[in-house]
DNA sequence: TTGTATGCGTTATCAT
DNA sequence: ATGATAACGCATACAA
């Protein structure tokens, strides 16, 4: 049995195409990458030689000869938090667009591996860098972002500079948490707030505390405690607001995650979810809508930001574009089950 | 302000190391990529010179020299697919320390767009291709993969061909679920199975007839259902299982998220689990553990087992090794509080 | 419209 | 121990 020869070989260079046609190199490569400047008739004897031998061009020497490397690089703190692939998802879909693929570096929320990363992506010259929820400010990740590589924050804005960015209405968000929550009768709400060096976080403390001022809601900094966007973080926090004397009535969790642990927390003190307290997470993953869970979420449009975030860095890349742009997108609250009333008296222990 | 000359250019190249340090090109090579024949003192001399001119490689540039792009290509349905982010973030704990990056592809599931993404991983000649639950028996695809750059299977095995393999060893986690489901005296356990491309899907269902058989119990085609590892396929079985004059007690899900549909559709059908049905997930993603969750499930190793591809690969590719390896994990049962003892007769509707 | 020549930034081979 | 030089596979400026 004589096999076609149109097993695909990567050892077969734009040489070998240009013997096989009987043409030069350089009409191989116009013909091959759709110039106008080959007649149709070389232009389909060129593709059938390379299918003959089963040529693909090599995007390694392109690479080097055209200075670009049709590559996106990608910082997130971690693929396996729910939160990361779908902004991943987003930013594909944009960067396949145009012909770029992805180089995904997981950073562990540390900086001297993000440090550590950006080296990798750099070295592999990168035609741009998507920062996703990653350090920005400190003077050595400056450094490395001043190299000259074009990049996008996402989730994440600098507290100092100017850059290309992509993120969340956080105060409308919160602020309709709120709102939603006080509906419900509750003047005492708990927020477990992000990491420090957030300043998403930031944003969204910031809108707690102007919502808290103008809906004349308990004042108490008591009712702030720290998470770090993690399950462990919300239980802690939980079991912290569960103990106090006077315990909120209803919890706003810095993301989904941590509204998780608040449940898990609820869970072991037999408190019931919203019957003994309200909880509002933030980021709408996917498992907020099961049924088992149920959680009233703020909701984030992780795949479109990813993909605006790509198309902000990708128009960066090609136009050389200098002034910074910001993209901000809406928030919206989902309500499911995880709210209700505010407990009657009686049932407060 | 004077800053120092160490910022990162990525536009330095060894020649002007070279220049600077006063020495050959050739030396600043040697040096840099820390061969043997170079003297200590020119050594310093040329490192000095490189990052005083904030000299970094170009990684495109030793790839097209070495035909090697310390790079590799990872194929997946579809990263926000919760159980695929553990077994990437093993395949990069595992090229890392070869300092090798991950190009990462999603094919959601699809036979074209698994080939049009092995194009370009291949175009981009990647060293080597991790697949990850995705065809790789369809003729197409065969002859990709015989372009000689090596691959590993992930959760997937060829029906037709030897290759090197990761995967689980299912019959031991599925037959430790039923046991577990019989010690509850469970007689009549549902099975929603995977797609049927999958192979690993055919392997739990061998296991689970060979244990019906071999444990009496009941022995009804009705109790296998298609899923799709998907929520909407589980719930979709779910009720079908629930709406069956004779329903199982217990069922046996694909995966979590195909449990997570079961709890769905119990939740709508009024059922509790464990009270009126037992369920038993597989995969035992984190979501599993959580307090409202609570699913006994069969845990899969999946961060050790794409460490284990990526090695397995990696040794391939340093050694051409010819003859295939095969690396089976074990399956082990996480009884949570998803599975309890058969409902009393009189609750049966 | 086609062909020739050059260089992208490395590593490797071979002299010295 | 160091240096000169030749690829690696391609795109492009320029010549024909």
């Amino acid at each position: 049995m004589v096999k076609k020869a149109t097993a695909i070989k990567t050892k077969v260079s734009i040489h070998d195409v240009a013997r096989e046609a009987g043409v030069a190199l350089s009409t191989v490569s116009n013909a091959l990458s759709g110039k106008d400047n080959v007649k149709e008739s070389t232009r389909q004897k060129v593709q059938e030689a390379a299918d003959r031998l089963g040529y693909r061009v090599s995007v390694v020497a392109r690479a080097l000869r055209m200075q670009r490397t049709f590559t996106l690089g990608v910082l997130l703190a971690d693929v396996a938090n729910p939160s990361s692939p779908d902004f991943l998802r987003g930013v594909e879909d944009m960067a396949e667009r145009e012909s770029c693929s992805l180089l995904v570096c997981n950073t562990d929320g540390l900086l001297e591996k993000q440090i550590a990363q950006m080296h990798v992506l750099l070295d592999r010259r990168v035609d741009g860098l998507v920062l996703l929820s990653q350090y920005c400010d400190p003077p050595l990740v400056r450094e490395l972002l001043n190299s000259g590589t074009p990049f996008v924050l996402l989730q994440r804005r600098s507290r100092q500079y100017q850059d290309d960015y992509v993120g969340a209405d956080n105060h409308e968000g919160i602020t309709a948490a709120i709102e939603h929550l006080v509906g419900f009768g509750h003047k005492r709400i708990g927020l477990i707030r992000g990491p420090t060096e957030s300043t998403t976080a930031d944003e969204r403390l910031d809108a707690y505390r102007i919502a808290i001022e103008r809906l004349k809601l308990d004042d108490d900094p008591a009712l702030v405690i720290q998470g770090n966007y993690q399950v462990d973080g919300g239980y802690r926090a939980a079991r912290e607001f569960i103990s106090m004397s006077q315990r909120p009535t209803a919890i706003l969790a810095a993301n989904d995650m941590s509204a998780i642990g608040v449940m898990n927390a609820a869970s072991e003190a037999g408190l019931s979810i919203p019957g003994d307290l309200s909880l509002v997470g933030l980021d709408d993953i996917e498992l907020a809508s099961y049924a088992r869970i149920d959680l009233t979420t703020i909701a984030l449009q992780r795949r479109d930001m990813g993909a605006a975030a790509a198309a902000l860095l990708l128009d960066r890349i090609r136009k050389k574009r200098k002034k910074a742009r910001q993209v901000l997108f809406p928030m919206k609250l989902i309500v499911r089950g995880s709210t209700g009333p505010v407990p009657s008296k009686k049932k407060s222990r």
